[in-house]
RNA sequence: CGGGGUGUAGCGCAGUCCGGUUAGCGCAUCUGGUUUGGGACCAGAGGGUCCCAGGUUCGAAUCCUGGUACCCCGACCA
């Protein structure tokens, strides 16, 4: 494997370029032969098996349970909520028949023409009408509620072009959908899962978000209200990384949920949904990459530390190799998980590339000099820097760095992010900074959709959010000079 | 769906404009040897439906017609 990245330039151009030779010689995916969708490699399903682990556990710390719901939906749930079809009716994958036959003239296989179903199925780009028609059985008096299931599944949407693990035709997710019995507690979940998910970045990915609400032009379809935490590229541009929608009684009044309220009255439900998906894994990778490769945030390695032997000839691997398994059984005590690699057909330089490349956080090297000194050397994938240290004690010097790698990377991004925030207040500066430096533009705005809207189409560039911590300012709407009470984000995005 | 580009060995490509030995190069693979503290070197070997179909020609990877697949840029979106 001659692996050689094209140099990064943080221009827009090659940026996309880069990102996609980097997924591919990572080993994390590919595109298959199914336009538009994606094979995740081991190495790549890995880490999202690390990321739905942790999140699994921290939304059964909320009390959200785990389900499943049906891949396929009859087209006349879709109907239901008239926003919710806008939204979604129109990229969806549908299922005409149900079964094949042999072709008459004898080319292979065709739809038996038969087999028409009656009602066309929609293979699900989003799960809420299923689970609101399945909620309806589920849900007579207040007693029943709150109901908090989660989903992982995968959905598909047959988007026009699709970027590894940014935008597949199909992807896999994990979709919330809870029910509550007031505005309030559903409001509260909302924020609870937003929170969640910026907790999950910002402390697993090493991501920094900005948490705020969606303007109406990008909110969810069907939704009252849309959360979301918006995270900066190396490329300036920003990526919606997961997303918190309060639904208000919208899904219940499409599908006639209702519940006995403690006035022994019949009230709707409200609803909430939340998700992320693989698109995660695009912004780890777009967020912390370098020259070299990936930098993957310790927490999330599959591989913390490689152990790789340098040596001449089998009795210095040997030996080599028996100093690595001690010191592996150390550092396993500690809770790593650890690697040796000691492939005899690659040479150490080799490998040390291709850790490198893969984002292992921590990389350890032992040969005849040290095995004499009693030393090893451990280089750092995120600042990639190494010194030679004394075998004694190196479990625990690497179990504090891993928490120090973390920070470090966490730390690189954050400022990197808060460097790309830029202020603006005239509508020249606004075009300026998008097209020279890039990164969120903070600008007032007038809160109508037509201004965001023609914002857009003069420049690409949308509102990412409104902060939740935005604070009230007096202003001008720098596209129309109208009046603002606060400044909103601007970015172009993925 | 619009605009551009590319289909040649497992991967990356040259050759195509201007038709002419047995279709070539790098990487990878296999064999042997020498190496081994940052992507080893030498020698040898194997590996091809030149995207598909049709046409022109003594002769097509190369020219013509039609199809098809993929990539990039837009519109759509997490």
């Amino acid at each position: 494997m001659a692996v050689e990245l094209k140099d990064l330039t943080k221009s827009e151009d090659n940026y996309s370029q880069w990102y996609n030779d980097l997924v591919m010689k990572a080993g994390l995916a590919e595109n298959s032969a199914v336009r538009g969708c994606m094979v995740i490699k081991p190495y790549g399903y890995a880490i999202w098996e690390r990321m739905q682990k942790v999140l699994d556990e921290m939304f059964k710390e909320t009390g959200v349970q785990n389900a499943y719901f049906p891949l396929f939906i009859p087209k006349s749930f879709f109907s239901r909520e008239a926003n919710h079809v806008e939204g979604f009716a129109k990229e969806c994958a549908v299922v005409t028949h149900y079964r094949l036959m042999n072709d008459p003239q004898g080319k292979g296989i065709v739809v038996d023409p038969d087999a028409r179903l009656e009602e066309e199925l929609i293979v699900r780009p989003t799960s809420e009408t299923i689970i609101w028609n399945t909620y309806k059985n589920w849900i007579n008096s207040y007693r029943d509620l709150p109901i908090l299931c989660n989903q992982w599944a995968n959905v598909v949407r047959w988007e026009m072009r699709t970027r590894l693990f940014l935008r597949t035709a199909e992807f896999l997710w994990q979709e919330g959908h809870t029910a509550h019995e007031t505005r309030e507690e559903a409001i509260e979940e909302t924020e609870r899962m937003i929170k969640v998910y910026q907790k999950f970045a910002e402390e697993w990915m090493c991501l920094p978000v900005i948490v705020g609400h969606k303007s109406p032009n990008e909110r969810f379809a069907g939704a009252e209200d849309t959360l979301t935490i918006e995270a900066l590229m190396q490329d300036g541009k920003a990526l919606q990384s997961g997303t918190s929608h309060f639904l208000g009684q919208n899904f219940a009044k499409a599908f006639d949920v209702k519940y006995a309220n403690r006035e022994g009255k019949l009230e709707y439900v409200w609803a909430t949904s939340w998700g992320v998906s693989t698109r995660l894994m695009g912004a780890l990778i777009m967020a912390h990459s370098d020259n070299n490769g990936l930098v993957l945030p310790p927490k999330l390695a599959p591989v913390q530390v490689v152990l790789v032997p340098i040596y001449k000839g089998e009795e210095q691997l040997a030996a080599a190799r028996k100093r690595m398994n001690e010191i592996a059984d150390e550092l396993k005590a500690k809770g790593l998980r650890v690697k040796i690699d000691d492939r005899d057909n690659v040479r150490a330089g080799f490998k040390f590339a291709e850790y490198e490349l893969k984002g292992v956080p921590v990389r350890l090297a032992l040969g005849q000099r040290d095995l004499e000194n009693g030393t090893i050397e451990l280089a750092r994938r995120d600042t990639l820097t190494k010194e030679t240290v004394s075998q004694e004690g190196v479990a625990e010097l690497i179990a504090g760095l891993m928490d120090e790698i973390q920070a470090n990377i966490f730390k690189k991004a954050l400022d990197y992010r808060n460097s790309m925030i830029t202020k603006v207040d005239t509508w020249e500066e606004f075009v300026e900074v998008l097209n020279n430096k890039g990164g969120f533009i903070s600008a007032h705005w007038d809160g109508t959709p037509e201004t965001e809207q023609a914002i857009k189409e003069a420049t690409k560039a949308t509102i990412r959010c409104i902060p939740l911590d935005v604070e009230p300012e007096e202003g001008k709407c720098v596209f129309t000079g109208k009046p603002s009470h606060y400044r909103v984000l601007f970015a172009k995005s993925y």
